[in-house]
DNA sequence: TGTTAGCACTCTGCTTCATAGAGTGCTAAC
DNA sequence: GTTAGCACTCTATGAAGCAGAGTGCTAACA
C-alpha cells in the first residue's frame, strides 16, 4: 500500500462520498493531480479492488469503495477535521434558542445534529434507571387531591396528582411519606420491588389503602424510570434525499425499523466508550443497517455516562465532517446538561 | 341524483378506497349487484363525470372519485360505522400496557391511532398555556441545591434544579417563596410578565439576587406553556405504504411539512368544533396537503377543549372507519386524562 | 520497470417502436 | 330505458437498437 495507492484511494472515496457515482480512472487522473494517466490509474485501482477496498457494481462501471475501503478511509486516510465556525455558531445559537429544558435540549440536539450532518440522528438517555431514591413528598393541591413528588439523586423523578382518600388528614399522609423515606431512602429505583413495598404496607398498616398512591407512583417511577430510557429520533426525512434511498421499498425498511425504539436503544446502548465510535456497513450487528453506518459518542455529566448521541446515514457518509460535529456536540451538551440539570 | 346514481357512486368509490386503481364499468356492474349491463353502468358514470363527482385520469381509464366525490360520500353516502371489537379491544389494553403518564397518553394515542388507521396522526394540546399559577415552593435536595417547583391549576407545571447561593438560609428562601406566592398565586402564565416579576424584586430587595433563579424559573414555566403546546406526530411511515405516495419526492414534501410543528398545530388549531371534522383535498388551507384528507376531534377535560387529535392521509380514505376510530378515541383520550390529570 | 496510448469489448440506460389490454362512447336494436 | 356490438383511444409493457462510459489488455516508450 504505497503512497499513491493511498492517494487514490482517499480521492475515490472523497468523490463517491459527494456524488454517489460510480468513479472512473478518467476522472480521478483529473481530480487527484497526481500527473499520471489514467491507464496508470486503472492499474492502481486494479490492485485496490484486488486489496478489497474497491468494489464493482458492474463489469463496466467505474468503481466504488467498499465497507472495508471505508474502515481504511476512517482509519488511515481522513485527516481529523475541525467543525466550520458555521457550524459551530449554528449549534450554539440554537441551543441558546430553542432550548429550555432538559428534554427540550435532547429533543433539539437531534434535530440540529441531522440538520447539520444531513442525516439522521439519535440520542438516548440509558443512565436514569440507575438513580437512587432519596425522598417522596406530598404538596397541598385542593381539598381532595395532593400532589406527589419523587425526588431522585438526579433531581425530580415524576410527580402527579393524587387523590386523597376521604377522611385522611395531612398529618397523617405525612406519617406515611415519613415511614416510606426512611425505609426506601438511598435504594436504587430498580430495587424497589413489590417485596420491599410490602413491608412498608406491613409497617403503616393502619391505614394501608392511603398507601396505594404513593406506592404506585413509586412504581411508576420506577417503571418510568426504565420508559425514561428514553430514544430521541430526529432527521428522519434526511433520508429522502440521500440517493441511496430512491427506493420507497429500501426507506420504508429502514423506517420502520427506526420506529422501533428498542431497536435504536440497542444499536446505540451496546457500546459506551467515551471517543466517537464508527461502525460501518456490516458490522453494525443489526442487519437492517448493514449499508448504513453510525457514528456515535457518549456524553457526561459530571463523569458519569448520561446517553450517547449518534449520526445514522449510508456507508456513503461524509466522516470527518460528522465526527467533528458528533464531537463537538458531545462538549456542548455536556455543558447544556450541567445548566439545564434536572 | 336518483338511488341508482348514488348506489353507483358509493360502489366506485368504495372500491377505488381499497384498490387505488381507477374503476371500471364491467367491474361496478359486477360488483354492486344492481342487474344491469356495463352500458348501462357506463351512461351513469358519465353523468356523474358530468356531476362533478368523478374524475377520469386520461380519455380510456376508469373513473376515480374526485373530491366532490368524496366529500358527498362523506354527507350523504357511508353509513355510521361502529369500531371493530377489535379495534376497541386494542386500543385498549395498548393504553392499559403502556400508558403512564400523560404525554405518554398522548404519545400512544398517536402510535396506535396510526396504527388502525393506517395513516399518520397528529394530536396537539393546544390549551396549556392558559392555566394560572398555584404557588412555587423549593424543597431541599442538598447542601448546595434545592428543587424549585411551579404547581398550576392543572398539577405540577415545571421543576428543576437550582443552587442556593452561598449564604442562604432555608427560611430566607422560604420568604421568598412566600412573596412570590402571594403576589403571582391566580394569575395565568401567560399574565406573569417581567414587569410583574421586577416589582416582586423590589419587594425583596434585600437579597434580589436570591430571586433569579426562581424568577428564571417562572419564566420558563410561562415560556415552557408555550413550548408545552406540543404536537405528537406517529406513523409517518404509513405514508410509505400508500400507492400514493410511492414517488419518493412526494413523500419528502409531505414528510418535511410534517416536520414543522408549527405548521401541524395551524392544520388542526383552526378548528375546535365539538363533532369529528372531515377536510378534504384541496378544503385545506395549505396547499401542501391538497390531495390530503383530515379527520379531527377535539376532546375534552371537564368540559374544557384541551386538545385535538387527527387522522391525516390521501383524499383516498377509509373515510367511515376513520371518523369511527377517531370519535372512540375522542372519548377514550377523555377517560384516560381523567386517569393521569397531571 | 513503470508509464502510457490505443483499441476492442462490455455493460447500462435511454429512446423508439410495436403490441396487448382495458375502457370508453356511440349507434342501433330491443 | 336498456343493452349488445364495435370502433377508437390511451397506457403499460417489452423488445430492439444505440450512445456513452469505463475497463482490461497489448504494445510501445522512457
Amino acid at each position: 500500500m504505497d503512497e499513491r495507492k493511498r492517494q487514490v484511494l482517499q480521492a475515490i472515496i472523497d468523490d463517491y462520498i459527494s456524488t454517489a457515482e460510480p468513479i472512473g480512472s478518467r476522472t480521478i487522473a483529473r481530480k487527484c493531480g497526481l500527473g499520471v494517466s489514467p491507464a496508470t490509474i486503472r492499474n492502481e485501482m486494479s490492485d485496490l479492488e484486488a486489496l478489497g477496498f474497491l468494489e464493482q457494481p458492474h463489469a463496466s462501471a467505474g468503481r466504488i469503495p467498499s465497507a472495508k475501503g471505508y474502515r481504511f478511509y476512517v482509519d488511515c486516510l481522513m485527516g481529523p477535521q475541525q467543525l466550520s465556525d458555521r457550524d459551530a455558531l449554528l449549534i450554539n445559537q440554537w441551543f441558546d434558542q430553542k432550548v429550555r429544558r432538559l428534554d427540550e435540549a435532547f429533543q433539539e440536539t437531534v434535530k440540529v445534529l441531522s440538520r447539520i450532518t444531513r442525516n439522521v440522528s439519535l440520542l438516548v438517555t440509558p443512565q436514569t434507571s440507575s438513580c437512587q431514591f432519596k425522598y417522596l413528598q406530598f404538596l397541598p393541591f385542593d381539598d381532595t387531591r395532593v400532589v406527589v413528588i419523587v425526588v431522585t439523586d438526579t433531581g425530580v423523578m415524576d410527580n402527579r396528582l393524587m387523590e386523597i382518600p376521604a377522611g385522611t388528614s395531612v398529618e397523617e399522609l405525612q406519617r406515611i411519606a415519613a415511614v416510606m423515606n426512611h425505609r426506601l431512602s438511598g435504594l436504587h429505583l430498580t430495587e424497589i420491588q413489590s417485596s420491599v413495598l410490602e413491608k412498608i404496607k406491613e409497617e403503616v398498616l393502619p391505614r394501608p389503602e392511603l398507601l396505594e398512591g404513593a406506592l404506585s407512583l413509586i412504581r411508576e417511577a420506577t417503571g418510568c424510570a426504565n420508559a425514561n430510557d428514553k430514544v430521541y429520533l430526529g432527521g428522519t426525512t434526511q433520508l429522502l434525499n440521500q440517493p441511496e434511498f430512491r427506493d420507497v421499498e429500501k426507506v420504508r425498511t429502514l423506517l420502520s425499523m427506526l420506529e422501533e425504539d428498542r431497536l435504536l436503544y440497542d444499536i446505540l446502548h451496546t457500546q459506551d466508550g467515551n471517543g466517537v465510535i464508527v461502525t460501518i456497513g456490516a458490522e453494525n450487528k443489526f442487519s437492517g443497517i448493514k449499508d448504513c453506518s453510525v457514528i456515535q459518542a457518549s456524553f457526561r455529566l459530571d463523569g458519569q455516562m448520561v446517553g450517547t448521541l449518534a449520526v445514522l446515514g449510508p456507508t456513503r457518509m461524509e466522516y470527518a465532517r460528522t465526527m467533528a460535529v458528533i464531537e463537538f456536540m458531545q462538549a456542548h451538551l455536556g455543558n447544556v446538561l450541567k445548566k439545564y440539570q434536572r
